[in-house]
DNA sequence: AAATGTTTTAAACGGTTGTTTAAATTTTGT
DNA sequence: ACAAAATTTAAACAACCGTTTAAAACATTT
């Protein structure tokens, strides 16, 4: 029963130690062009590992999608669900959350692009078994904004434009360093500002 | 010499014909998991043709990118160096134009982010060569706004909502129809409205 | 320490990949 | 109509892919 981790070592086990490679290969690559011997090469391992731990690639992608899909969902659902703060509040918590997680996994964003790519549905399947924007209380108050004349469009441009002004700049982000657009420490400064600057510009969006 | 088309007949040249499908298969899928067979079946030729006129997988790929890329680098230079246009007539213009590019052709946001992905150059290279934004008379607008007291920001926080707001709907569109949050044609009744929306909504955060 | 169970390894597998070959076919120039 | 050139084809290629195998190495139980 040498599998059975203690809680010490379970951080260096090499089932943990694929997946750590294999969140890195195929958020850098994409699920087509990370090859299962880049993996291997990545956690340091025999390739025949990788099958011996996950059966398969599609298996071990799987539960990496999964893992990161759940672990964001389950965030955001608490925070657009609070019913004691105002949409400013929550716009700010949302902003502040995922611009600062994106600072440390700045690769996510295409991971995401890659498995809509890919023609999965594991991701919208996530989103709407929660009926994660529809069911929320943030989508309730939105609709109480609009009823007072603010916000003459549909609600979910509030959502789309949330989440665009937070991820695109991350993924513009190789195209405006190496183009010389702006420098690498320049970006961060930028982001830095946009965690501030971005919930502004939405209160004026959904004020207007 | 075959190999000279007419007029007529050069949009059924094998080579365009190849060049076609390889935009389709390579858009939808992505360099890595676009097959080379996959493009033959796709343009309904013999797979040897592929490497006859265009001598490898690579090569066709650079070309479809050198191409796509040089058609959209032009128009956007063309607007943001008119001197006899507003600010806000000129996000109206990118806004409009932009958009109406991505209803008709709605995988090229995913071909630019799988070429990002792929680590290529080819890109932010294109980019920096013409100095697209830093050189622009569109900069220099920004810059003379901000000496008004406005945007107290990085100018290029702009460009990169602009892009955001256009662009990002496309790349969420079919986690937000395949989730249920909005239906397809929906999606296109709210596209329709971001073209007179984003400029709207440019103009509040430049007058900030 | 022997037996049993678990993990790791090197090697090989069948299939797919991009590419090349050489022959067949079609088009062009004279 | 004939020769030359260009195009298309089926087949094969070597390299690479995900996966399997069987033996070795290691750990645990009795």
């Amino acid at each position: 029963m040498a599998r059975n981790n203690t809680i010490t070592d379970i951080d260096n086990s090499t089932e943990e130690k694929i997946k750590k490679a294999a969140r890195i290969v195929f958020t850098g690559k994409g699920y087509a062009a990370a090859k299962v011997r880049d993996i291997a090469a990545e956690a340091d391992i025999n390739v025949a590992l990788v099958n011996y731990y996950f059966r398969s690639k599609e298996k071990l992608f799987e539960i990496i999608m999964d893992e990161t899909i759940k672990k964001h969902v389950e965030k955001i659902q608490n925070v657009i669900n609070d019913e004691s703060s105002t949409l400013e509040d929550k716009v700010e918590a949302i902003v502040e959350h995922y611009i600062g997680l994106l600072i440390e996994n700045p690769e996510l964003p295409y991971f995401f692009v890659n498995e809509i790519m890919s023609g999965s549905n594991k991701l919208p399947k996530m989103v709407s078994e929660n009926k994660l924007f529809m069911n929320s209380y943030f989508l309730k108050q939105l609709q109480a904004r609009q009823k007072k004349g603010k916000m003459a469009f549909h609600p979910v441009n509030i959502l789309v434009n949330m989440l665009g002004l937070i991820v695109f700049p991350f993924l513009a982000r190789p195209l405006l360093v190496q183009s010389g657009t702006i420098q690498e420490d320049e970006f961060k400064q930028i982001i830095e500002e946009r965690k501030k600057l971005v919930p502004i510009w939405l209160t004026q969006i959904m004020n207007q």
